[in-house]
DNA sequence: TATTGTTATACTCTATAACTATA
DNA sequence: TATAGTTATAGAGTATAACAATA
């Protein structure tokens, strides 16, 4: 053979990387993800940010941007999207007027409770290759990594 | 309090699931990646790239992109730097005039064990709270995913 | 001075479609 | 027809710096 075909090719440099194979399940949820919300226009970062008011209504800006680990700067964006399609309210804090206390709408939560569903489905295709209890052990090892 | 501050605030709708984790701990390990090239002006691409072409000399872009899972649209940008860098030599393979055979040169193999040095090092720090037998089970988890 | 949100901008990675040249 | 590489373009996520309003 001329040149190397799919499955022929070392990648012994690399399958040590706990980083590199991070990155490929990563992308690889990622297409999923973007499949299983079709239709629904719900991003990753519009969903982590909906989800967030869901659980901490009143939460600011702020508070989603530390907790989802992104800068207060492309929040912005996030927030005036969902506001646009009623997905979430702003409403000034008047003890704090630099802050806006997000809560979800009525279409919001109907929204949330439809991406769940989806993102349920969606994580037990891509997981079906683990038992419960790997999948347990999987996501408290990532979460000592965090 | 009128906000919740960081640590406060309810995540679980996302911690239930894995991919939450994956992109959380991922982009972690984008930003100490890239801390820990610092001076190399190496990416994470480019690494993939570099240590593709170092494990099996002759390889083409094309081999590169599906080992790799990316397509062979965004191998171009990043073989032309790794070429113009000196880093990579391309070769017309006589036989199939339309591939390149991609090999290392000094530098560039010079470069491979410099990050690859870098890597593990950044690898060891970001791995830290997790014991050598949890890493490979992490390992092991990772690439049944894949 | 510090915090909250904003604007502008840029970088990295990924994605698709259409093209050239070779096979 | 199919393959290998290319071009152009776009989307998504993330990053920094500087600013206004408020505390």
């Amino acid at each position: 053979m001329t040149t190397k075909k799919r499955g022929q090719i070392d990648t012994s440099f690399l399958d040590a990387f706990v980083g590199y194979h991070v990155r490929r399940v990563g992308n690889g949820f990622d297409r999923s993800f973007t499949e299983a919300m079709a239709g629904t226009e719900i991003r990753q970062a519009l969903f982590g940010v909906l989800s967030l008011i869901a659980a901490n209504p009143g939460i600011n800006q702020g508070g989603i941007a530390d907790a989802l680990e992104i800068k207060r700067a492309n929040m912005v964006g996030l927030i005036a999207e969902l506001e646009e399609r009623d997905l979430i309210a702003r409403a000034v804090v008047p003890s704090n007027r630099r802050a806006f206390a997000l809560t979800l709408t009525a279409a919001g939560s109907a929204m949330v409770a439809d991406c769940l569903a989806r993102i349920g489905r969606h994580e037990d295709r891509l997981l079906a290759n683990l038992s419960s209890a790997e999948r347990i052990i999987l996501i408290g090892l990532l979460r000592r990594l965090a």
